[in-house]
DNA sequence: AACAATTAAATTGCACACAATTAAATTGTT
DNA sequence: AACAATTTAATTGTGTGCAATTTAATTGTT
């Protein structure tokens, strides 16, 4: 128990600012007894935004009366409709577990129907209705109202996502 | 509009019209109404990033019969004990409607105490037990546990950490 | 063909998040 | 002192997340 491995000798980072008021402070990689406290200051930072930006949403969403897993997965069917329970799945990273309720209140909205493959009567296949369809122009509002709010620039976002994406292959493997 | 009946003659193949499998694309800033499929993937990476993040913590955090909320809220205390639940709330960003059940939870198995302030009889002052004391030396592990599943350098991780505390910034005001 | 293994969804149970409301205690104003 | 406004938690209700289990359909093996 000496230092972290991936190259991890003293910080070269400058040390920030530390309020202590609420759980900004630097962050240590060693296996002290003090990493403890703050050791998850990343996952929680990215935690909390992850809450605020749900949050952030709902106002914008209530307009479409959809929550924001609704209005993702309304936008995975926006770009391809037809999929099955399991495809869609895998493009949002959630199970059955989640997206079942989900996917029944979406159909008592009548904005889809889950109806069975022909082929194989296991697998739920998700169709749009025409109101499901015509969501989708409601919706394109939505995302630069989001962006005003974000106020982060592009090369930032793109970072944010690119370090976002990165963490999530590391974790799913 | 008028876009597909369920039983409309293109629907055996998916019009999938991009290798992204996944939702990893650059990120359009225009307002334009393409916007509205891919605008949300930082948004989103970072709401699946966070997902992750809880569900690697979770057989960590078994052996201690914790949460991943409970987790954060037990560090809070181990670093300042005998706070209100609103200090609590305001460290952690939730409110009572989240943190009052579980801090049941967390009293339930006596690893704090919810008493009243003599000062004010509205306020919960939160004193962790010996137990709760002591389950810090058992969670001491729990980091570098978790860094080693994170496989990011710390500079990726400090520059992540910064991106999310400035868009829960830009969010809360 | 028979049947074990696999697969797709659904179900169950628990724990968040959070808006909205409520209850009780405190503070401010007159 | 009286009482309205404010503040702290708790409560209520809806909607996720997800592990674990179950159900039903399909596939693989013999």
């Amino acid at each position: 128990m000496t230092k972290k491995q991936p190259g991890s000798t003293e910080d070269s980072k400058p040390q920030q600012q530390q309020t202590s008021d609420d759980l900004t402070q630097e962050i240590p990689f060693e296996c002290t007894p003090e990493a403890l406290q703050l050791d998850n200051q990343i996952c929680f930072a990215l935690y909390s935004a992850s809450n605020a930006i749900t949050r952030t949403y709902r106002p914008l969403l209530d307009q479409l009366d959809l929550t924001y897993l609704q209005y993702i997965v309304m936008m995975v069917l926006w770009q391809e409709d037809n999929i099955s329970v399991k495809s869609l799945g895998e493009k949002v990273r959630l199970d059955s577990g989640t997206l079942t309720p989900l996917l029944k209140r979406l159909e008592a909205k009548e904005l889809l129907i889950r109806g069975r493959s022909p082929d194989d009567e296991r697998v739920r296949v998700l169709t749009l209705t025409d109101a499901g369809h015509e969501l989708k122009q409601q919706a394109t509002i939505v995302p630069q109202q989001m962006m005003r709010q974000v106020q982060m620039s592009p090369e930032e976002l793109q970072q944010l996502k690119g370090l976002c994406d990165q963490l999530l292959k590391n974790l799913s493997d």
